[in-house]
RNA sequence: UCCACAGUAGCUCAGUGGUAGAGCGCUCGGCUGUUAACCGAGUUGUCGUAGGUUCGAAUCCUACCUGUGGAGCCA
């Protein structure tokens, strides 16, 4: 009977044929242990020579890493397993000897392993990562189809850039310019006049020359818009949505958090209410803990690192001014000078997860930012339509897809946290 | 774009002015419970590129290329 290593566990003392990888082998005289991977997960192989033709003893000693085959053998249980089965190999069946592997089990560095990555996805550590980012997708799905939203996907290839100001990939539309999405956002607030919560889920791209363990060239964000919701419902919203996601990769991936030797009880603690802090607050915090910053600026990574490093869970730093923040963010009621958002750092040094806030539903108010920030009014007309005809109280918000898998997997940096990364430097493979 | 560091065997690295090295991988042999298995033998070089200093350069100097970490910007 054909199954996976996923579904082992399902056939103890019974007779499977296995379709799996070579992932590593230890052998001596007389019995080998092949560490078998098959996508599903890792489970190991026994070959004892007195149990096996000669043909498959030698087959088990001499197969070389990454070789592919059909392993037939009976599915054990035995402690000494991690995953507690093992499989009694009877008889391997070779599809294919790979030579010269060149991922071998010992240290790589980063660009070897890069330039290697249609392989080096092959490893456990990145099995795992891809199998939480998966998780977190699904979860995200699960929460938002749960919560009465609909998704909705804003287009990738744009006339426009939606703030002006991050860099843009330039491209053609047959003989007008055009440019990829580095946001949905937009878009997605006319989705919410018209669906009442949306959200999206799809790629971006920003074509600036950030280098650093935070930064992609292509990313995924994950962007829900809400009609009739103000900043303070919304901020409620991403608390439960974060502790939703993060309890479900706990339920659902032991294995691979234990793969990647995640803390835990970090994770365990991530449950709503999220702490909060205004943006004055969070200055004057700053100043007292020895930074230079002055009120009106934005902060950096060690600042964001620092605050972040006061709580034990994600953070809302909120009230922003409003002369470093988006033209399209709706002004506290009783400062003119901060608008209605929150941005939500990570615990543990990962940065922003999520930016978001209330958005401008005032007319006039909307016309006046598209003068002091120079906006076409012939590209935004369609933008200001939304307040002009049935305007309410909306928001939204933005969360990064790979810096939340960082975090919740605890890897340092986010180009392992999506199959094929663009970079700064590298567009292959 | 700026700052710092690095580039030596297939991989990870040591060598800092005087014969090019180690571990892993790979090849051969040994080993009945291995966990990056282990033990023995063998194998591996345009020292990033170009120029310069020197009797002599992997080593010192200059430029460039590539990469890594970070800054700015952002998710």
């Amino acid at each position: 009977m054909k199954t996976t290593i996923a579904e082992a566990g399902k056939h103890t003392n019974q007779t499977v044929t296995i379709g799996a990888w070579l992932a590593n082998k230890r052998s001596s005289g007389k019995i080998a242990f092949l560490q078998l991977r098959d996508g599903t997960g890792f489970i190991q192989g026994v070959v004892v020579k007195a149990e096996v033709s000669e043909k498959t003893f030698r087959l088990a000693k001499e197969l070389p890493q990454e070789s592919s085959m059909y392993v037939t053998g009976t599915i054990t249980v035995d402690e000494r397993s991690p995953t507690g089965y093992e499989l009694a190999v009877q008889e391997i069946d070779v599809i294919q000897e790979a030579n010269d592997y060149p991922i071998t089990p010992k240290e790589h560095g980063t660009e070897f392993l890069m330039d290697h990555r249609h392989l080096w996805l092959r490893s456990k550590k990145q099995h795992a990562i891809m199998k939480i980012r998966n998780e977190i997708i699904r979860s995200t799905y699960e929460f938002f189809n749960n919560n009465g939203f609909v998704k909705v996907d804003p287009p990738i290839l744009t006339g426009s850039s939606a703030e002006g100001t991050t860099n843009l990939f330039h491209t053609k539309y047959f003989d007008e310019d055009a440019y990829l999405s580095q946001s949905g956002q937009l878009y997605m607030e006319a989705a919410a006049m018209a669906l009442n919560k949306v959200f999206s889920f799809g790629p971006t791209f920003r074509a600036e020359k950030s280098k650093t363990r935070r930064h992609l060239i292509e990313f995924w964000m994950i962007e829900p818009e809400m009609a009739f919701m103000d900043h303070e419902e919304s901020l409620e919203l991403q608390e439960n949505y974060v502790s939703y996601v993060v309890q479900s990769v706990l339920s659902n991936c032991k294995l691979e958090l234990t793969a990647l030797e995640r803390d835990i009880s970090v994770l365990e603690n991530i449950k709503a209410p999220f702490p909060r802090i205004t943006y004055d607050d969070a200055i004057t915090f700053l100043q007292k803990e020895g930074y230079e910053i002055d009120w009106g600026e934005d902060f950096g990574a060690p600042h964001e690192t620092a605050i972040a490093e006061s709580y034990n869970k994600p953070v809302f730093i909120t009230n922003y001014p409003k002369d470093i923040k988006a033209f399209y963010m709706k002004p506290h009621p009783e400062r003119d000078d901060v608008v209605l958002c929150a941005d939500l750092i990570a615990p543990e040094g990962y940065g922003e997860i999520i930016g978001g806030s209330q958005r401008i539903d005032d007319e006039e108010l909307l016309k006046q930012r598209y003068d002091e920030h120079q906006l076409s009014y012939d590209a935004y007309q369609w933008y200001l339509d939304l307040r002009k005809y049935g305007t309410v109280p909306h928001s939204g918000f933005g969360l990064g897809l790979e810096r939340t898998v960082a975090w919740i997997c605890g890897i340092e940096h986010v180009r392992e946290t999506i199959p094929f990364p663009r970079l700064l430097n590298r567009l292959y493979p």
